[in-house]
DNA sequence: AGGCCTATATATAAGGT
DNA sequence: TACCTTATATATAGGCC
């Protein structure tokens, strides 16, 4: 966007382009940040590069805001990938039993593992939703708003 | 940011603030999406107002960015606030024994619910080991990048 | 890599229609 | 309400350290 009169060309290369990229990383979440705070509002960004690399900014954090978007009704109309035995894998952890472990003994490596499985639980569920909801004609754009109060 | 030398004021009220703050919410989603397509990466946003509504982007979609974000191990330092029966909790649900209907029986409300109860589990876990990182001295910053690879 | 500079492109606050 | 317009603030590409 800039120096150039034109840079119709799609991207130099190598270091340059990396250079841009953490540039205008930067200014994204910079933005995100300010928005939040100037709005009082709760703001999330997160970036996988090319590369895979992850990027991340939140306010208050990404963790939270990202907890209260899976409580939301919207996030059940999910984009991912049809998943087809459901039952199945949730009838599996169920009878591993390792639900009704004491969670207030586990140590935090543990409680990773068991908050990835619970998650991979939901996301089946979840699947099985989109899946749902794609066959009524319903569709997930990339772009969305979803009331939750009256303003704003 | 314009117009004004100074505009010191926090902010002005009612309806200009709501405009301006869909005018930079607007922006905001505009330039995460050309990040996103300007280096081939994948970029989510999503925002709550103050008033609890919720906005969103993402390329190619919130949903699989969160996917993939969730299954990342920074995603297990979640910064929620603590919670305590937790063992209690996930007792009652595998007790309750709604884990093992048959989820393609379901229908898309009842999927939304079980959705929504697997995940408050999962909050659970990780609300635990939240507060064990806590208590290891860990913290969760606002910002974060994670290594996937080799580059950006 | 990380910081500073500068010219230019974008974003945007107010105000108008 | 939503869409222009315009003046100004920010972001940023490309250099240079």
């Amino acid at each position: 966007m800039v120096r150039r009169r034109i840079e119709i060309k799609p991207i130099e290369d190598k270091a340059k382009r990396h250079t841009t990229f953490t540039k205008r990383r930067q200014g994204l979440m910079k933005k995100a940040k300010a928005f939040a705070t100037d709005f009082e509002a709760e703001a999330a960004v997160i970036t996988f590069s090319k590369a895979g690399n992850l990027f991340g900014l939140g306010h208050p954090s990404v963790d939270s805001l990202l907890d209260r978007y899976l409580a939301e009704p919207s996030s059940q109309l999910a984009t991912e990938t049809a998943i087809n035995g459901a039952e199945k894998r949730i009838g599996e952890g169920v009878e591993s039993g390792r639900w009704d472990l004491a969670v207030g003994d586990l140590g935090l490596e543990e409680l990773g593992e068991v908050a990835a499985e619970v998650e991979k639980i939901k996301r089946t569920v979840v699947a099985r939703a989109a899946e749902i909801a794609a066959a009524e004609g319903k569709n997930s754009p990339g772009e969305f708003s979803g009331a939750g109060s009256t303003i704003e």
